[in-house]
DNA sequence: TAGCGATATGTTCATCTGTACATATCGATT
DNA sequence: AATCGATATGTACAGATGAACATATCGCTA
C-alpha cells in the first residue's frame, strides 16, 4: 500500500441566515473577475461553467446589503463586469480573515497528531 | 418590506486530501456519542439518520491515523459506541481552534459592513 | 445594419446526497 | 433458546447539484 499524503487544508465559510453566502471559491471567483474584467473569462479560468459564475454573483449581489459585482451587457467588447468597492472590500476582509486564521492554523498544529 | 436578520456564522471544515474529512458536523456527532455512549441517540438527537451517522463515523476511522470510536456489537444494551482517546483529541483540537478563530471573527467584523 | 463578444437565461441529463425503509447480526441477560 | 437494543449494511427513491448545450439579448463598431 501507498503511504497516504495527509495535507490539511482549512475552508472557511461565512454563512448568512443559515446559507452558506461566501467561502474560497467565491472570493477567488470576485478577484479573478476584478482581474479578467469579465465573468466568463474568470469561469473559465477556474474551470467553472459560466453560468454557475453568473448564479453565484447574482446571488451575491441579491443578498448582499450592496451588489459586489455591476456587470455591463453590449458594447464594442460584448459587455464587462466590474467588482465594486463592496465586493472589493469582501474580498479583502475575507482574505485577512483567511490570512489570520491561517496563522493560528500553522501555529497550532495539534489536530496533524490525530489525522 | 421586512428587514433581513443577517447572522454571521463561520463553518471551519478540514480537508484531507482535498476531500472535506472533519468540520462542525461530525465535531458535534462525536461529542454526542461521547455523551450518550450510541451511534443511533447521538444521531436522533441531531435529527441525522442512523446511516448517514454510522457512514460518517466509518470514513472518519478508515481516514484517520487511529480510529476515533469504537463500537461494540450486541450485548445486554445490544451495543455501544466509545470515542477514543484519538477521537476526545480530534474533537478536543478542533473545539480549541474553533475557539480561537471566533475569537478572531469577534475582533474582526469588518466583513459585516459589506454583507 | 450586420457582426462581435459577453451577459442573461432556459432545458436537459447525469451525478451526488440524504432519507426512508428493510434486514441481518451480535452478545449479555433472562 | 428467546429477547432486546444497538450496530452493520443493502436497496430504492427524492431532491439537490452541476455540466453541457442551446438561445436570446444587448450596444458599440465598422
Amino acid at each position: 500500500m501507498t503511504k497516504a499524503k495527509k495535507e490539511i487544508r482549512v475552508r472557511v465559510w461565512v454563512d448568512l441566515d443559515g446559507e452558506r453566502f461566501f467561502g474560497p471559491g467565491r472570493a477567488e471567483l470576485l478577484q479573478l473577475i476584478q482581474d479578467t474584467g469579465s465573468i466568463s473569462k474568470a469561469a473559465k479560468s477556474m474551470g467553472m461553467s459560466y453560468k454557475k459564475a453568473w448564479a453565484m454573483v447574482d446571488e451575491m449581489n441579491e443578498k448582499a446589503k450592496k451588489p459586489y459585482v455591476i456587470a455591463q451587457k453590449g458594447g464594442q467588447k460584448g459587455g464587462g463586469t466590474e467588482v465594486t468597492e463592496a465586493g472589493k472590500k469582501m474580498v479583502d476582509a475575507y482574505t485577512r480573515m483567511m490570512g489570520r486564521i491561517q496563522a493560528i492554523v500553522e501555529k497550532d498544529k495539534s489536530l496533524l497528531d490525530y489525522i
